[in-house]
DNA sequence: AATGTTTTTATGTGCATACATATTCACCTG
DNA sequence: CAGGTGAATATGTATGCACATAAAAACATT
């Protein structure tokens, strides 16, 4: 029982799930202790908790104090998703990014906008429409609200060359947000700016962006036919 | 000058979160490092390791050994997406989750499926589709491909009562599974059973799953018109 | 049996120290 | 000046120890 060295923590963490997924210790059962596992693997506790700590992060093994540590019995699937900068999503493709801007001015918001944001319903927004382009081909189309009363600056902004997408990122701080992804049918204007035929299936991603109690913008993303959001899991 | 007691991570942490957000520390800046801060928040360097650590691991930070800890200029928003089992799914919305198999067998699978699983052109594979549903209404179209070659159990199975989602979780080991989201326009016999109007906008994930450089199981779900997939970042 | 109290136990965290390792930066050499 | 070399430095991690904390389990009390 010669214990080849298990001395840094991610070893102990590969052999960890090389007896997860070799089910030696099978989904729902309870595993060795730290103190016990840290003697066998001739290491200290510490590297042990943090070989399990990691894991228990990545959603496969349940740890509860005095409980012990078991193997996650029906691991939920945490498939992390970059959402970058569009610009960045686009060149990291090895496509050409291009952008122009549709329209941008101050309006009074429909109340499905205000009301998700949690603004006055007679208190105009800045409303911006862009087109997010990839080999000068359509992209995404970008429909963005954003409340002045937290970004005054943004009135100064034409978003002619910059796009919203990513001044606001280096001029408003936020604190948390909320995404959602879902798939819609293209409205007739909507198909003739993405160049596709009406009705056809996009994908969106609805983003509302707040800084502590203010909501600082709220956009949808209408992505072209064939669009897919890869990660790895 | 008072430090009002940083002696746990996570206040470090919040302090940390704090100076980004209030832009003392501006996207792109390099901040002090961890011996300058852990003697400034009166706890030891490992204490402030740990929270600028997990604070890069949430890709806030960016960190280089001798080239120190800078702020991230344009954080990648990293969503995480909980893909749990779909019955659970249903269940914790509140709603009753139902299950329905449509047909199960063994099958010559379309180029495009043994392409993507790496299996030989001619290898039969087990062929499942089911419906779930929520509150009786349906809720997502599953169609799956299980590798036999990896998971011969599987045909002793029917999935009429428990969904292959379930089964295979349970009993089929992975090692790691490709994602995809996108979406479709629903054809004359997905809509049927999904009971929406044909050509509908759906929502799609794709999922692989391999185990090592085998793959285990290919699944479609196509989830009825408007699905929302959401989460918080 | 129901309820409250104490003990036990496994994980969670903090600390001081030491050494490892990746880079940068300054310096040297041809 | 180009290019190589080595010192300096910030993060990365292992270790042993101590104590905190949650929660189960054992025990006592009514």
């Amino acid at each position: 029982m010669n214990s080849p060295s298990f001395r840094n923590w991610q070893s102990v963490q590969d052999e960890v799930l090389r007896r997860i997924h070799a089910r030696e210790w099978k989904p729902g059962d309870l595993i060795p202790n730290e103190v016990d596992l840290a003697l066998e693997f001739g290491c200290a506790r510490s590297t042990v908790n943090r070989a399990l700590r990691s894991l228990a992060e990545s959603g496969l093994l349940d740890r509860r104090r005095k409980a012990g540590t078991r193997v996650t019995a029906q691991p939920v699937a945490k498939a992390t998703l970059d959402i970058a900068v569009i610009r960045h999503e686009v060149e990291e493709r090895g496509r050409k990014y291009g952008y122009q801007r549709i329209d941008c001015g101050l309006k009074i918001p429909p109340l499905a906008i205000s009301g998700a944001m949690q603004t006055d319903a007679d208190n105009p927004l800045l409303h911006v429409r862009a087109l997010h382009l990839a080999d000068d081909a359509p992209y995404a189309l970008e429909d963005r609200w954003i409340n002045t009363g937290v970004v005054p600056d943004a009135l100064d902004e034409a978003f002619q060359t910059v796009s919203a997408n990513e001044w606001l990122l280096k001029h408003a701080p936020y604190t948390h947000g909320d995404i959602a992804f879902s798939a819609t049918a293209a409205l007739a204007e909507e198909a003739s700016i993405l160049s596709c035929p009406k009705q056809s299936a996009l994908f969106v991603i609805d983003r509302l962006t707040w800084d502590n109690t203010q909501a600082v913008t709220k956009v949808r993303l209408l992505f072209g036919p064939g669009h897919h959001l890869r990660t790895r899991l």
